[in-house]
DNA sequence: TTGGCAAAGATCGTACACAATTTGACGGCG
DNA sequence: CGCCGTCAAATTGTGTACGATCTTTGCCAA
């Protein structure tokens, strides 16, 4: 069966989910998703004139796309110079995914205290799904893992964070997508889950939070690795 | 003496201010600083030709000053329907206490290995003209409170999670002013900067990053007990 | 009272004018 | 001959005004 349609990576509910205009696809998320997938250049100027062209729209809603990604840290700003796009090089995800090593374990802790018995179900179905796509479809892979972890922070209390933690993923999704996960990674993933489930299983929080931040921990040093080699092979 | 001018509470260096043009403070400024110091209402409307002639500039600055606080968290747009001031509510407050909780730990255990002695001279200074303060001048109190952790994080290579931080303080800072400190609070606020300290002359990292932790927590716990109060006492 | 319709108001998109910066060439100077 | 400062034109950022579309509100009639 195909669990694709059914386990989309969609974002945590109470995320208004964009909330400008456009049929579809706003011009703010189209230049965020260039962004993040590196078809914009890091460094690259952002030329309002030619994006609005480019979208095909006026100079206006870029602009205000413009501001909304300066404010979520996706471009930068300089006074009368208009708008960079922010690197998402090594120190980029290294500074997100330490972030969401901190952030992950208090989520995941109070996770356990709250999960039902569908929750667990749905992780399994999930890491089931995750096991049988076996990484040959990274972008699959992706949605999986995404939705994973989704549902243990769905339905915290601390939207904010929530909130948070799901910009840093989308990041971190897409930047992962790019490179390959060595044979060695993908052994600890599926045990890293499957350990995880178990400590929802057995109410162990202290644990469960631990196994998290270690997970989060793991991916970070693999990203970074597989990001340093590549960079390494261009450098020649 | 008079410190006030010396230890301003200035964002960390490398975070670029702000941005816009406009002589003195943008529009941006202005009303994030009208939404976290409460002049604008919860959930109150943001109508873009209003805060036009309020601050007596063209519609155009005003709608990318609200797409730029969307994007910080400030406000909360409808499709088709504007922006409206996301209330700084004891939720919102406990939201970001809870991940300023888990964020400090991480920036003060790198501190402590990375401290100077002019950083600790400069930490005793500040911790002197709190005492001598004394909570007397609620303002003076906040920026030096905020200039006390400045001094920790502002040389931290995580730029991303020190802006953050620096995202978090400004508000709690504006709400705190609000209100009253309790003095088992002003007792304790002292003491533990006092064991801060120590804990980075003596390289104590462990213990500094659980020392922090506590000290947010409480002053979290402080803050909340205040409004909750307040809102009582409102309530009838 | 309620349902619908019309008018008013606000948002969203378009076009345009002004200001600042950047780029290129030109001429003086070493 | 080559380098550098200066100036002007082109490009781009920033602010203003206006029209189209949607929502809301208030009134009127059933």
């Amino acid at each position: 069966m195909d669990l694709t349609a059914d386990f989309r990576a969609t974002p945590p509910p109470g995320l208004e989910e964009d909330g400008t205009s456009r049929e579809g696809a706003s011009v703010h998320q189209m230049i965020r998703d260039d962004i993040i997938a590196g078809r914009l250049a890091p460094n690259e100027r952002l030329v309002v004139t030619d994006l609005a062209r480019q979208h095909d729209t006026s100079t206006n809603p870029v602009r205000e796309a413009l501001q909304l990604l300066r404010g979520e840290g996706f471009v930068i700003f300089t006074k009368n110079r208009g708008a960079r796009v922010r690197p998402i090089d090594q120190d980029f995800v290294r500074d997100i995914y330490e972030i969401s090593v901190v952030i992950e374990p208090a989520l995941t802790r109070w996770f356990v205290t709250m999960a039902t018995e569908e929750d667990i179900a749905e992780l399994e179905e999930l890491e089931a799904a995750i096991e049988k796509n076996a990484f040959s479809d990274m972008k699959l892979h992706g949605e999986l893992d995404t939705a994973f972890h989704t549902v243990m922070y769905r339905r915290h209390y601390n939207r904010h964070a929530a909130e948070l933690w799901w910009r840093y993923r989308e990041v971190l999704r897409a930047v992962s997508r790019r490179y390959s996960v060595t044979l060695a990674r993908r052994a600890a993933v599926i045990r890293e889950h499957r350990d995880l489930i178990d400590c929802v299983k057995t109410q162990d929080a202290d644990r469960a939070a631990h196994m998290i931040a270690v997970h989060v921990e793991a991916s970070s040093r693999h990203l970074l690795e597989q990001m340093r080699a590549q960079g390494a092979a261009q450098a020649v």
